[in-house]
DNA sequence: AAAATAATCAAATCATGATTTAATTATACC
DNA sequence: GGTATAATTAAATCATGATTTGATTATTTT
């Protein structure tokens, strides 16, 4: 019969946290599992009997829990019908944005280590599947925009990128403390793709 | 007495090369010293005759050389005194973008090999201030706009950031043979960020 | 064609770090 | 209190891969 786990004892969360951090510091393969169980108060041999499968499978869930909560916020945000599209994308930048620099060790992870989890066949279509869902929470935004002649045409998947590109930045140079708050930061990028998105006429490129 | 290299072997530049290629598969702690030779046709031990300090050296080098490059790219067209703020900034984008495109792996290199860089203390502020100097050049284009008045007020670092953000991360996902071409993509990246500068009425937020 | 140096290789080293194993200790359940 | 299971550890394994070493082969210079 199934027991509860012993009250103070580390526990798969906080090992998924520990790594996070260690994985921004050293990176994935630079990481050795003694610094993730020192980061708990662990010898390396511990952590197997949390995670049997070992480093691989504890990145591959540090990756899965990181996209799944930034995925369910901006998945709400999507989901408020009372929103014009342009409302809409304000928030869902500023969701997504506050959602990086709150927690920066795992949208680090999400930036830098994805591709490591991407060479593991199995891991990699299901990630891949998760991934393009959360992308097309932008492109359905901006499409809908568009379709309402609110947002200028923009080519929606380079739009939706440039947007995603400017955020995972954001995970790498945001220091807590520094200049501007998360906050502010997702303000002004989101006026900044608001802009861009704005009907106006731009001048045309000639090259 | 100094001798000419022979004709056919390889040089430090195929190496890099080759070297670019791998980090971008596997990662700099992915790649192996024998999978970087193999790319040349050398065995691991021949790479230490070109390169005595190893592997990361070899790194090292590839993101001086790539940053190089591409900040010489740039610069020429900073120095372009007959060009406006925006004309200007328009040839910047584009011309990092088809740098971005033309060498994905050295792209890809400076986007997930920095890190690994900046934990030598020696490489690290050499290499930080080059990058600080390429940033400086998207800054001062900025500023010059907005002081112009043909930009709207924008804080200007982290428009810098934002625009840098969506760069790199085209040097991710960019593939040759995609949808667009390096042109196309650098053309709608240019739009929208001319359009994001222009100086009309932004509606504020209210959060 | 010698002599000198460059380029390369195959086979050691050497170090590191993930994973396994065999205990040991702690906690929950009855 | 006693037993089953969870949590943890210390000490092996085991594998991998960077670097070094001591030849061997090529090329250039004279």
């Amino acid at each position: 019969m199934a027991r509860k786990p012993a009250e103070q004892s580390v526990n798969r969360l906080d090992i998924l946290l520990a790594a996070a951090n260690v994985f921004r510091r050293k990176g994935y393969h630079g990481a050795k599992m003694s610094d993730i169980a020192a980061e708990v108060d662990l010898t390396a041999g511990s952590l197997y009997h949390h995670f049997p499968d070992g480093k691989q499978q504890i990145l591959i869930e540090v990756l899965n829990e990181g996209l799944d909560q930034i995925t369910a916020e901006v998945q709400a945000v999507v989901d408020d019908n009372t929103l014009m599209p342009d409302e809409k994308l304000r928030k869902v930048i500023y969701t997504n944005i506050l959602g990086l620099t709150h927690n920066t060790s795992v949208a680090a992870a999400l930036v830098f280590e994805t591709r490591t989890i991407l060479e593991n066949p199995e891991a990699r279509k299901a990630y891949l599947k998760r991934r393009d869902s959360f992308e097309q929470l932008y492109t359905h935004i901006i499409q809908e925009g568009i379709d309402a002649g609110i947002f200028r045409q923009v080519d929606v998947p380079i739009f939706t990128k440039t947007i995603l590109g400017a955020h995972n930045w954001v995970g790498v140079w945001y220091r807590e403390g520094g200049r501007l708050t998360g906050e502010q930061i997702a303000d002004e990028m989101s006026n900044t793709f608001l802009a861009a998105l704005s009907p106006v006429q731009v001048p045309e490129a000639k090259h």
